[in-house]
DNA sequence: GTCTATACGGAGATAGAC
DNA sequence: GTCTATCTCCGTATAGAC
């Protein structure tokens, strides 16, 4: 195993302090007593504050992504990767206490402050939305369904079901949302 | 029409920030800088910013359910009230430029660390769900549908259709819940 | 009740020794 | 490349005159 980098440890002291504090909420002399180094390595890593959290961002899209390729790689078929995309987000919010999406955690708090940042949000969205109509449109194949509105439906459903789950600190709304999907992909 | 007392302005305007850039990127001073009162007499009417936050949120909850039961006051019958509901949120997001939804921004910028922010929000979730509640169950008397999950249903896709509008900036997904609650209430 | 002045801490960021 | 010391600004909140 390679020994973590001091850029990689930053990165990874800040984008859990980001996601649990809150970007604002965050300051760079607690990333640096967590980190355990001094103020000036963090400014020879990173340009400021603003660019630690767009290497932040790119960090928890690349994982997303991989992480999900892992979890559903346990299943094959349209419908069951669908179902698996459930359960990845599911436990995603299990493991984080629900704290919530990254991605629209970061756009509620800096907004239309920060074009950057809900510009990557908005093509972050659209990535997971094309890889679920790529699902849908693989099992259309056998099925007669409105491939669109599927689509759609189960993207909104999720991120419903993200949003709630935060709120009330439970995983009921996916469980629930796994049963609206059943239905609409019999 | 009343005088718009001191204590009303300074509620006002604070929301209208809060709401806008957040919480903690509103400063005080740029509270009493817009609403052209001194520091002394906002500390003199809250206690703390804390205080006003507080005064924030009970405020957007009655208006929430006010102006929604102008909203809807204008169909009868539970699912033309149930469009209602969709087509409020949506005019809500217009008219502020897809700024989100209130408690769900103030919870994924504050949570864990207010809890009695985010058991507010908790219960205003959960008192819009009811009043959906009872509109379905009104619907069910004359149609034969599973009220619990119709109900979540409906609750899920209205916050993933907010949220999602918050980040694309337009208002396409309440134009396509509209029709995925169409199909569940026919 | 509203004002001005100010306390006090922490924010992000920089300078310069090593 | 990493350190310590420091700069400047702005945050919330308080004191006390009027």
């Amino acid at each position: 195993m390679k020994k973590e980098k001091v850029r990689e440890r930053i990165i990874r002291v800040a984008s859990d302090l980001f996601y649990r504090q809150g970007f604002n909420s965050t300051g760079i002399n607690q990333i640096i007593a967590e980190a355990d180094i001094a103020i000036g390595s963090l400014y020879n890593h990173f340009s400021s504050k603003n660019d630690l959290l767009q290497a932040y961002l790119v960090k928890e899209e690349f994982e997303w992504f991989k992480s999900f390729e892992e979890h559903s790689a346990k299943v094959s078929g349209p419908r069951e990767k669908i179902f698996s995309l459930v359960d990845y987000r599911k436990k995603m919010q299990l493991s984080s206490k629900f704290a919530g999406c990254h991605f629209i955690k970061i756009v509620a708090e800096v907004g239309d402050s920060n074009p950057t940042v809900s510009g990557f949000v908005r093509q972050h969205k659209l990535k997971q939305k094309e890889m679920i109509r790529k699902l849908v449109d693989d099992y259309a194949e056998n099925e007669n369904i409105d491939e669109d509105l599927v689509t759609e439906n189960i993207f909104l459903l999720i991120e419903g079901a993200v949003v709630t789950s935060m709120i009330n600190k439970n995983s009921d709304s996916f469980d629930q949302i796994q049963k609206m999907i059943e239905a609409q992909m019999p």
